[in-house]
DNA sequence: TCAGATCGTTGACAAATGTAGACGGAATGA
DNA sequence: TCATTCCGTCTACATTTGTCAACGATCTGA
């Protein structure tokens, strides 16, 4: 688990939108970005090549550019610094944790899961 | 809701230990952060103010110098921001916050609170 | 094959952030 | 009352981040 440096919030941005794309050439990448944030290609290049360069996306080469894919989940990348976040919770994670879940918008699938989970670590956590 | 800037890395450090001290002066802060971060006290009182411009600090002039508090609880602030980051979330909020339920230690009483924030969504989303 | 469109790379620069010294004023113990 | 200590403010400066233009290499349609 090679030490990841922190994406900045410009970073995030670019981020989502390959992993929305869940591949993407740059141009894709920027057509995107100019709609959402009005970003110059330019600017999407730079921060593609930081985030590069921070381990968060990998490139392969293709003909003239490069396909951009992310090197790891989102589910992963965003619950890791989540948790960093919540070192800050200073009255416990438990009850930030409630406080999200209760101003969440969740579907019914979602609630289940979330079940299944306290079910789980009840268990674990009695005998 | 007047528009807060985001808190940076260094900051939250600060937050957290006026957070855990409920309220403190300059001295106390530097002190502790001196311990836990090997920070000069001007390095501290730098950040200090910087906060206190951020809006997420109140001071009150005490003799010489300044006794800060928190001008927002830690679980509004740190749930604030880890809301934003779940906007990162591609898949979804749910399977972070359930991935976050799975890895995080809670007590009886944590997941006693899940517990009843789940059933209460229940029963806003059934009828 | 050649002109135009694209690409990645380089260089730039302002603003934000991390880190801290210095200084003048206030508190305090002798 | 005076020296010491501590405080807040001001200033500084290196690094990181946000933004982008320009340039030379490369692809592609004619």
């Amino acid at each position: 688990m090679t030490e990841l440096k922190d994406l900045t919030a410009a970073e995030w941005k670019i981020m989502r939108i390959v992993w929305e794309e869940r591949k993407a050439m740059t141009r894709e990448v920027y057509t995107i970005a100019m709609e959402r944030h009005g970003w110059s290609p330019a600017t999407v290049k730079t921060l593609l090549r930081r985030i590069i360069d921070k381990g968060y996306l990998s490139a392969t080469k293709i003909g003239n550019g490069f396909l951009y894919r992310p090197a790891k989940s989102s589910i992963a990348v965003v619950g890791g610094a989540v948790r960093s976040l919540l070192d800050n919770a200073v009255d416990g994670t438990g009850p930030v944790l409630a406080q999200l879940v209760e101003t969440t918008p969740l579907s019914q699938k979602d609630l289940d899961l979330l079940q299944n989970m306290i079910d789980q670590k009840r268990k674990e956590q009695k005998p």
